[in-house]
DNA sequence: AAAAAGCCGACCAAAATACTTGGATATGAT
DNA sequence: ATCATATCCAAGTATTTTGGTCGGCTTTTT
């Protein structure tokens, strides 16, 4: 992320975040190719298709082949949150693999490990934040 | 992080504030050598070595050389935060660049940029967890 | 003097990141 | 039909980060 530095995010979630808020200022106006969303938002398209692959897979967008085709939101912005996204392109929120939301991996003295909860609670305050925001919202 | 996972922190940072907690624990009781920290966190202990520096360098902690040395904490633990360890050792705290807490650098529409204030939101977030947690608190 | 510790700088393998490249396939417009 | 516009897909790759290792020097206590 920013460089060395903490809590990182990586272009994935980024440019993901930035795509999908681009389809929602598009939503209710047909499909939207992909070279239009990369070059608003100055990202390489062929790295974008990647991600976009991701969501599509994760059903938060469809896609329409062929000439005038390109990608719609598969839902109203109003139920799409920012965590959706990030969880989609970026995998569970976790600081550290023993707070996972999914599937922790826990150490071998969870149960005493007190950095452990200091994990959990920056989890918890980030997963709040994420879920709490629609693309809706964002408009 | 949580491998390939949102919201990453490194081995830095985890393996920092288990060091400054393992610390803590013996404050007031002289100087804890480098592998009696690094033996009883699993760490290796000329890794840790790199990252205690930091510390070192950052004043938290403070070194006595020699033999009966070790490194002892250079404050109360009531008054280190879990903030100033992880900004230590892994940077300033930000999930993009853009929302930087001491070097914030602008993308070119950053007034404009809607996704900027959501990757703020998560940063206030963060560091309103991380700067309220003390060492003390932890004990 | 010997042992116990910190200090320092270089090196390195594996993984992740952020792409690029090159095509195959589908579909609408002409 | 055919062409342009798109998505879809699979590799490859340069760079950076991560998470160390290694070897030796210096300081201080015993």
């Amino acid at each position: 992320m920013i460089w060395g530095d903490t809590v990182k995010l990586s272009t994935k979630g980024r440019y993901g975040l930035k795509a999908m808020f681009d389809l929602a200022q598009n939503y209710g106006s047909g499909p939207v190719p992909l070279n239009n969303i990369a070059q608003r938002n100055s990202i390489s398209e062929h790295y974008l298709e990647q991600l976009i692959a991701v969501l599509r897979k994760s059903n938060l967008v469809k896609s329409v082949r062929g000439a005038q085709g390109g990608y719609i939101l598969n839902r109203p912005p109003a139920t799409i949150t920012v965590g959706d996204i990030i969880r989609a392109l970026e995998g569970p929120i976790a600081p550290v693999e023993c707070v996972n939301e999914e599937e922790p991996e826990p150490c071998d003295n969870a149960e005493f490990c007190i950095t452990r909860t200091v994990w959990a609670k920056v989890r918890d305050s980030v997963t709040e934040v994420l879920d709490s925001i629609t693309l809706q919202d964002m408009l």
